[in-house]
DNA sequence: GATATGACCGCTG
DNA sequence: CCAGCGGCCATAT
């Protein structure tokens, strides 16, 4: 596994119940700021390798482009209504108040180990 | 090794 | 404000 996947992995895993989070955010936090779509690759191949949750998860918009990749349809959707997100037409509720940026939340990323 | 695909993002018009 | 186009990066075939 590419550590590039286990960087975006441990942001992931970082995301406090209730708050989400952009693909592209992550991506800058670790430092590939134009890899944002390789973040969405990396969720599809999340639930393999590890459990992280993919469903704090969404694009710039607040969008569940990635529910289809979940067991259910409505899966994701629930999930994050179970964390107190509300969700209309595939689309989080006033995104901003819930959007969570690892990039002023959490310390600069250490880019080695 | 080359080509195609995708859970994206930002800039133009 | 909405739509379209290109770029970027890691897998899959």
């Amino acid at each position: 596994m590419s550590r590039f996947f286990n960087q975006v992995y441990q942001v992931v895993k970082k995301i406090p119940e209730g708050r989400v989070t952009t693909y592209g955010a992550i991506a800058r936090y670790v430092g590939h700021p134009q890899s944002a779509r390789t973040v969405g690759y990396a969720m599809n191949a999340a639930h393999t390798y590890t459990d992280v949750p993919a469903h704090r998860v969404v694009n710039r918009k607040g969008l569940l482009t990635g529910k289809h990749h979940f067991q259910g349809a409505k899966l994701m959707q629930q999930l994050l209504e179970n964390e107190g997100i509300s969700v209309n037409q595939d689309q989080i509720v006033d995104f901003d108040r819930f959007f969570w940026d690892p990039t002023t939340a959490l310390p600069p990323f250490e880019i080695e180990i």
